[in-house]
Order: C-alpha cells, then structure tokens, then sequence
RNA sequence: GGACCCGUAGCUCAACUGGAUAGAGCACUCGCCUUCUAAGCGAGAUGUUGCAGGUUCAAGUCCUGCCGGGUCCA
C-alpha cells in the first residue's frame, strides 16, 4: 500500500483515457511520469510531472496536455483538487481519509510496513567486508561491515532474494607469513622462544604479524597438537599451520562481526578456488571467446618505476569493456594475479544464478572498479551487473581533536575498541548517516551526546517519547485496549490538524522511500528520512505543551485520544521499521 | 602523467537519480516547562551550488575543459 504509486497509477489511467478519446496521441512512453510530494508543501499533497514529460512527444503545450489530464483527474477517488501550476507540473490534494487510512494501514503491517516487491524475488549477491584473514578488524572495515550489512537488509525489504558474502583472501603471500608468524609464536608459547626473540625477529622484518592476537592462536595449537611442529622443517607445517591460523583468524573476525550483529550468509574461499582450477577453467573460458591475449603492457605514464621492464605477459582485453588498459592475469612467475582469481570468483557468483551482484569496497580500492566490471560483463557475456560501493574513510576524532593512528605505533583502533567505546547501535546509525562515497567523521564524544545534533540519540528520543506516552494511557484511559489491534480501528478522521496530517504524509512516504534507497543503493537515506520523522514528532509532542487541546491524552475524549494513540504508534512503528533495516534496536526508554 | 571519488550557507551535511523560490543541524539572537521525558519545540539571517562553456521546457544533478582536495596506478 503505497500512496504514491496508488495516485501515480491514477493519473497514468487519467492518460490512457484521454488516448483513448483521441485527446492525446497513442504509443506515449510513460515511464518518466512520477508522482511525488513536493518540496514546497504549500503545493499540495502529491505533485505530478506528467504534462511536461509529455509535452513533446505529443506536440502540444505542456499546460495544454495538464488540462486534459487535470478534467479526467478532477473526480477520481480520493482526490480533492488538482491544480496547475509552473511550467505545467499538476499539484493534487487528496481527501485527508487518504492519508488518515495509512495509519491503520501501518498499525496492521507492523514493522513490514514499507516492505516492497519491487525486487520480484531477483536474486542479488552483496559482498562486503572481506577482510584478508590476517588479524582483527579495524574501523576502516567497520563502515563497509555496516554499509554492506544495511544495503543487504534495504534490497531485502525491497523484495530482492538476498545473500550476504565474505570472499576470504587465503591464498595470497600473506597467509603464508601468517602461518610464520603463529609458528614463532607457537614456539614462544612452549618457551622454546622468548617474547624478546619475537619482538627481535619482527623489528628484523623476519616476522610479520606482530600483534599480540596470534598468541591465543598460538596456544591453542600448542595444547592441540603439543611439540608435533618444533623441530619440524618447514615444508611439513606450513599448510596445516596456514590453515590452523586462517580458520582462528576467520573465528575472530566472524566474532567482531557477531558484535556488529553481522553474520553472513556465505564465505567462499579463494584457496579453494584455485585448487578446485576455477581459475584455470574461467581464464579459458575468456581465452576461448578471444578476450585474452600475450602483450606487452606500456609503462605507467609519468610514474616510471625504476624496476620497469617491459615484458609480454597474458593480458585480458579489459579496454573491450570499457577499462583504460588491459590487466594481467597472470604474475612474472606465472601465478594467478588477484584480478585472475577476482575474475573467477565472479563468475563462480555468476553461475550460482547472481547476474546482479554488489561489492562493497574500501575506498583504496577504486583504481579496481573499472577492470572488475568489466571482468563481469566479460565472463557473463554481458547478462551480470557488478556494482561497486567504495567506502571512503572514517576519520576518527574524540571531541574534535583527532585521534592518531597508526599500525607501527598499536594505536590503531578496532572494529572491538569502538563497539567497546560506543555501543553497537551508535557505531552502525553512525556509520550510516553517509553517503558511502563522502568521507565520515565519527566523533567518540558527540555520537554519544544527548542532542538534536546525534542523530542516533534524537531518533532514539522520538521513539521511546511514544513509549511514554503509552505507559501514561493506562492510567488516563482505563479500560481501553491499547494494542495495534485495536489502534488500528480508531476513528482517524478525528486527527485532522495541519501537524497531524504532515506526520501521516510523512508516515505515508515511507515505502518510497525504501524502494528509492533499494534502487539507488543508499541505504544512508532511511537515516535523514527517519531524522525527519523524528523531527515532526517532536514537534507534534511539543504543540501539546503549547496547547492542552493538543496532547495526545485527553481524559474526557477516549475517542480523539485513541486516534492520536494510533497515529503516534505508527510513527514509533515507522521508526522501528527503518532502524531494524539498520540492525539497531528501537528504545523504549532513555537511560 | 593517467584513472576514480569529492567540491553546496561561517562549520558539518541533505536535496527523493533532470523539476517549481537549493534545504536541515551546529554556531548567533529572541521566545516557550503547574499537566504525556525542555535530552525537546518555535521564530529570525545566511548562497555566483569551485570556475567557464554545452545539452533542453527545466541543470547542484547529464556532457566537455579547467581549478582545488582525497584515493589509487604490473
């Protein structure tokens, strides 16, 4: 139920009609006409295009196709008055039981309210996180964590047929110096090594992976496996080892995640690619189609490394889809590149039914973008669709000044510090009250603040002010059955008040709201959106305090107290919608 | 040198993928608590949307070229 589209297909029937009494011409294309509230609310209600998008194909003047529009409109149901105005847009006013409808409509949905099919159950793969296992999750992963987890639970409201993935890099050189790392501290943890020897080894660049977390990893394999790998040669442990310490690494990664209240749905493994030759199989499945080719790659221009030389390598012709250059697929000593295992991969989510996949990237990583989607349109003969959602950095500040970090020095700040500091419902509002592709600012001190400035405190605010509302209406309302049920069936023609009337429309515009954000994935949408839902109960709260007539409860009019009940019980029920596409838990009361 | 992202009020950011007079918060000034949470609300000022062209009924939004910041470049 979603006013909007209900009004935009009234006035598409208001065209065809006037086609089909030869006042317009036939074959118009209709797509571009919307219906949406105007920015000016003094315009009216709901506010059509449709003239002007018209217009031209039909030879007419746009005010000229409005009027034909605007006779047919004038008795349509639910409409008031429909007027022209500007350059030819046609403002319409609908009955206020229109708008009062939505709330029953709300309180019987529940939080569904705002689910869509927009999605006709098409499925879509969002990647996101997949993180290198190597160590704990930083605040750099936190924001795609979040931004990838939000985007998920949008495209799933919005009616598309989910799967939430982590791509885990185990097969690169960097595993493998893990493995080194948690055998160092293996032997440490049998006193075979000392603590000294460690920190020696790692300031001599022996070791990497220095920080304290492979300890555990370390003495776990030790009471597993006891002195099995001490005097062991090398080429004995370090695939199991390997192994042992991205399996730990993955435990603690999927543990930070759990704390974020992520858990995905799939994690496929690149090792396990390679040696299943999905690689292989992709590379010659492009070679085969004529994509790839052995040439000589031209130096980067202005940049001119010193160890340059120019060397024919297997090339994948990434400039037939719209890449600047073509990519190696292959390294100088003959190994996959990460572009070749990228590009199986994708095809590995290609061929299990994802032509619409999404990855969500941290901003280092849009020199990448080009060549991976046009690796998809490659590998999918042009039927799969790779949208990337770079994240941009999160600078850190506490109370304006900000906080150093740095990796070398073990300042630099976990996804777990942060949660420990602020709570997992202000880190994941927070880091949703962006764009994903503007740099963030996520202040310890403010995000935490009892102000209108926090966004997630001033939502939070409006939603457990509603639950307060409700504790007091047992006692001014004795007797009466305050659940959505009942609310639901309250006489809404009661709450006719301008200020009532814009919570409903606003109310009203939630489901478009969601399938805005699905299409242009921007989940960040649903936190202005609810910022200024929550805006409007405020100030509906506050005429209460103004006014007596106002205040919700009103012991000698059950009726009219009921119907300010429901309709702010739809605002709560709104604002519990969109913070459940968050993964935040609505408030009841503030401590 | 090239690619990608960003540039909007003094500050932090929106602007429903091309719509009407570009909007919020912060900061500043003033007003509102005997009664549902004042942790709130209301009123007031603020613009060459980085610059210059182009596309059309209409451009912050799309195209081209500059300027500035960020990220990346076997």
């Amino acid at each position: 139920m979603n006013v909007f589209t209900l009004v935009r297909n009234q006035v598409v029937e208001a065209i065809e009609a006037e086609v089909a009494a030869g006042g317009l011409p036939a074959d118009l294309k209709l797509d571009a006409i919307t219906a949406e509230p105007p920015r000016d609310a003094s315009h009216g209600d709901i506010s059509t295009n449709a003239a002007m998008v018209l217009a031209k194909p039909a030879q007419m003047k746009p005010r000229d196709v409005a009027e034909k529009i605007v006779a047919r409109l004038a008795d349509a149901d639910g409409i008031v008055s429909a007027d022209i105005a500007g350059p030819g847009f046609i403002n319409l006013r609908l009955e206020p039981s229109v708008w009062q409808g939505v709330v029953s409509d709300v309180l019987k949905a529940g939080v569904a309210y705002g689910d869509s099919d927009l999605g006709q159950d098409v499925p879509v793969n969002v990647e996101y996180v997949s993180a290198n296992p190597t160590g704990p999750l930083h605040v750099g992963h936190a924001r795609g964590a979040v931004f990838g987890d939000a985007l998920a639970a949008l495209l799933a409201k919005a009616g598309y047929a989910v799967t939430k993935e982590f791509y885990v890099n185990d097969a690169g050189a960097q595993v493998d110096s893990l493995a080194r790392a948690l055998h160092f501290r293996y032997l440490e943890a049998l006193g075979k090594k000392s603590a000294a020897d460690f920190t020696a080894a790692a300031a001599a660049g022996e070791v990497e992976y220095a920080g304290d977390y492979l300890k555990d990893a370390a003495s776990a394999l030790s009471k597993r496996d006891g002195e099995k790998w001490v005097d062991a040669p090398i080429e004995d442990w370090l695939v199991p080892l390997r192994q042992f310490a991205i399996d730990s690494m993955m435990d603690m990664i999927r543990d930070d995640l759990a704390s974020l209240g992520i858990s995905q749905d799939r994690f496929t493994s690149e090792r396990a690619l390679v040696d299943a030759g999905q690689v292989d199989r992709a590379i010659a499945d492009l070679e085969k189609q004529g994509l790839v080719y052995t040439g000589v790659l031209e130096p980067p221009k202005g940049k001119k490394p010193d160890d340059w030389e120019p060397r024919p390598q297997m090339l994948f012709k990434a400039t037939e889809f719209g890449d600047d250059i073509d990519r190696p697929f292959q390294k100088s000593d003959g190994s996959w590149t990460y572009f070749a295992s990228d590009v199986a991969y994708h095809r590995d989510k290609f061929d299990r039914g994802f032509a619409e996949m999404i990855d969500v990237w941290g901003a280092d990583h849009g020199g990448y973008v080009k060549r991976m989607q046009a690796g998809v349109k490659a590998l999918s003969a042009n039927k799969g669709s790779l949208d990337v959602k770079i994240c941009q950095l999160v600078k850190l500040f506490d109370n304006g000044k900000p906080v150093a970090m740095s990796k070398r020095a073990g300042t630099f700040v976990t996804l777990r510090d942060l949660i420990d500091a602020v709570g997992k419902d202000v880190v994941r509002f927070i880091m949703l009250t962006r764009k994903n592709d503007a740099p963030l600012d996520f202040d310890f001190a403010k995000v935490t603040e009892k102000s209108r400035d926090n966004p997630v405190f001033y939502v939070q605010y409006a939603h457990a002010r509603i639950y307060s509302v409700f504790r007091h209406a047992a006692d001014v309302l004795p007797g009466q059955d305050l659940s959505e049920a009942s609310l639901a069936k309250a006489d809404l023609s009661l709450c006719s008040d301008a200020y009532e009337l814009a919570v409903m429309r606003t109310v009203a515009s939630w489901p478009r709201i969601i399938d805005a954000a699905a299409l242009a994935h921007e989940p960040h949408r649903i936190a202005f959106y609810l910022y200024d839902l929550a805006a409007q109960l405020h100030a509906l709260w506050n005429r209460g305090n103004e006014d007596a007539e106002m205040r919700f409860l009103l012991p000698d009019q059950p009726d009219r107290s009921m119907a300010r009940l429901a309709l702010v019980r739809s605002v709560a029920v709104v604002i519990a919608s969109g913070l459940d596409v968050f993964g935040v838990e609505p408030v009841k009361e503030m401590r």
